[in-house]
RNA sequence: GGCCCCUUAGUUCAAUGGAUAGAAUAGAAGUUUCCUAAACUUUAGAUCCAGGUUCGAUUCCUGGAGGGGCCA
């Protein structure tokens, strides 16, 4: 049993033996306690008040002497105001710390024979990725991460929107202006080159409507009648009808944009167990709809429209197939959703992580499956978050001020490369470790400015000075990370088993030390916490505590200056933990951590 | 027009309804005979406004201001 639940036992049989109130032991709350008092653990004593007929002080007296006498982990206590400030015997520390080391996966939760899936990326084909695409990106991945450590099977899987009038506009462009180009001859990203066609397609339609204004039509109708734009739904309705040359450029072109995106993705270090093309999903959804008519749960208008009416769940009439039959996205969301629950049996919950601008959207989408009958849909869950601005503002492509991913973690690494030879770090590096390195440093300064922040608030990204090598960063945590394992390395040259590290219990630990202690077994309460909230912040955040503390205690203590071979061990074993406990809580976060940097 | 989200030091971010609101940066002052100074120590600086609930509100409720988003 640890400390916590040992405590909330304590209290609830102190406050059974001294008021006779019964409460059950985990509704109590205990928080750690202030830096600026003495102890560990914090009671609050105001609300007991009434049970107790005393005063909050009275309270917190009688509670400490009570568990002084009969808690054997509590070795004194103070009372401050209405906060009964708990200090746990020393020896405590000593033993919690052993039991940690001994656990080899320490931080990760029992399997739990349940899966879950996190959708984390759902591009469209025309365009390449860019800076709010990492922060999706990285912020699905993570939380596929931190369910895994929370003990469920996790299925990692993409939507692509391979299909519309978007990736039929980057079709028609190349077909009038590509001259045949290809990804080699153009030596360019598939991505890219298909992005470029896109551009090249605005170009030629703007300039259509100018000059059909200028023929004296009124801008609206020139919007609607420019004939490129025309050969684009053409394109789109020949694509429908599955005529084969469009369906071949069209798979092609599709064909160098997924070369591109894997190229991206295998920078980012994100992978996928499962994708879904919109291709093949964009006609699922109409059987439900006809369903959940006949059940009356939907209601046709007169133009053969059907919609749903969430008045009563306090939203709007929502349509969910168009009058002439056709799918819009609500319909295909709703046939995918059920598709992959049948597909995976073991499924229990679903993660959309999509951009806040789709609150809405989602949030019809679980009432019509929860109206339609099914219980998972309220396991379901939005992993909403924020857009990225720029000092400038927002990212507008058509202003040209959209930051591509590729572009930036390049940019970030060769930042890295500069930054890291201008201290002299690389001594002892060949090319390819170098290489390695300026990579690790460049992609977690990147994912750690991106995920430190709580995902569903807008963040501002400055290029130029946003991203730190110091304070709370991604590199001050990897710089951490490699100072312990050169003590490890250091300890392993003078004989000492770095492998199975314990504290003898005579060592007397400094306060510094029991902090870290602590920190270190917060772990998992971090990580059930980071998972049930769907917050990587809070990793983010405890891995950086953990490593100021860890520096704090560097600082201040010698390791192989001691006399004492016992005090050296503790601190050697402390050091390797706290290398454990990043590394665990970055990987988190798909961060890697050097051992020299 | 209807609905949703956000607002905390100069700046970028924290804070399950609890103590004197934490960090980081930028500013000021220090720390290398010692395990990596991408570090450590000290210092100054903030809850958008007005009400309400509560023993206690940055947090919950109502109204307002500013910013952003969604709506067949």
């Amino acid at each position: 049993m640890d400390i916590v639940s040992q405590l909330q036992q304590g209290i609830a049989e102190g406050l059974k033996s001294l008021y006779d109130h019964e409460v059950s032991a985990s509704d109590l709350g205990l928080q750690p306690t202030r830096k600026e008092f003495e102890g560990t653990y914090t009671f609050v004593t105001f609300p007991y008040g009434k049970i107790s007929k005393k005063n909050p002080m009275e309270t917190g007296e009688d509670l400490g002497t009570y568990l002084k006498e009969n808690c054997e982990v509590v070795d004194g206590y103070n009372v401050v105001k209405g906060f009964l400030n708990i200090e746990v015997s020393a020896s405590i520390w000593t033993s919690l710390f052993n039991q940690i080391a001994a656990k080899p996966n320490f931080g990760a939760h029992a399997r739990k024979g349940e899966t879950v899936m996190v959708e984390y990326s759902s591009p469209n084909t025309n365009k390449p990725l860019h800076l709010g695409h990492l922060r999706n990106i990285f912020l699905g991945y993570s939380v596929s991460q931190i369910y895994d450590a929370f003990g469920y099977d996790v299925v990692k899987v993409q939507i692509i929107n391979d299909r519309g009038i978007h990736i039929c506009k980057s079709m028609v462009a190349w077909q009038k202006f590509g001259n045949g180009e290809t990804p080699t001859s153009a030596e360019l990203k598939g991505d890219k080159l298909v992005g470029k066609y896109y551009v090249e397609f605005d170009k030629a339609y703007k300039a259509e409507i100018a000059q059909l204004v200028e023929a004296g039509k009124p801008k609206e109708v020139a919007e609607k009648e420019a004939p490129i734009l025309l050969e684009a739904q053409d394109l789109l309705r020949k694509w429908e009808a599955k005529e084969s040359d469009t369906y071949a450029l069209w798979e092609k072109m599709n064909g160098w944009v997924y070369e591109g995106f894997d190229a991206t993705y295998q920078q980012m270090g994100v992978d996928f167990d499962k994708l879904y093309y919109e291709s093949n999903t964009y006609l699922l959804g109409k059987e439900q709809v006809a369903e959940g008519l006949k059940a009356g749960h939907f209601f046709a208008k007169d133009d053969g429209s059907v919609w749903v009416d969430l008045t009563e769940e306090g939203l709007d009439q929502k349509i969910v197939q168009r009058s002439d039959g056709t799918a819009v996205y609500m319909t295909q969301d709703i046939g995918t959703a059920i598709q992959r629950f049948k597909e995976y049996p073991g499924l229990i919950k679903q993660v959309y992580t999509v951009g806040n601008e789709q609150d809405y959207h989602f949030k019809v989408l679980f009432l019509i499956l929860k109206k339609l009958g099914y219980k998972w849909a309220e396991e379901c869950y939005h992993l909403s978050y924020g857009m990225v601005d720029l000092p400038s503002g927002k990212m507008k492509s058509r202003e040209g001020t959209v930051v591509d991913a590729d572009d930036l973690m390049n940019e970030m690494i060769s930042t890295a490369a500069h930054h890291t030879k201008e201290l002299g770090k690389i001594d002892g590096f060949n090319e390819e470790q170098a290489r390695e390195l300026y990579d690790t440093i460049g992609l977690g300064a990147l994912k750690y400015f991106l995920l430190k922040v709580d995902p569903k608030k807008r963040m501002l990204f400055d290029p130029q000075e946003s991203i730190e090598f110091h304070g709370n960063t991604g590199p001050f945590i990897q710089y951490t990370h490699a100072r312990i394992s050169a003590i490890l390395r250091r300890a392993s040259e003078l004989g000492i088993d770095t492998e199975s590290l314990s504290i003898s219990s005579d060592i007397q630990l400094t306060q510094t030390e029991c902090d870290l202690i602590y920190l270190i077994s917060e772990l998992p309460n971090k990580i059930k916490l980071a998972a049930e909230d769907y917050l990587p912040s809070v990793i983010a955040q405890y891995v950086y505590d953990l490593a100021k503390e860890y520096n704090k205690f560097y600082a201040e203590l010698a390791i192989f200056g001691e006399q004492d071979q016992g005090v050296t061990t503790a601190r050697v074993a402390l050091s390797a933990q706290v290398a454990k406990n990043i590394k665990f809580g970055m990987s988190l976060l798909g961060i890697h951590v050097p051992d020299r940097m």
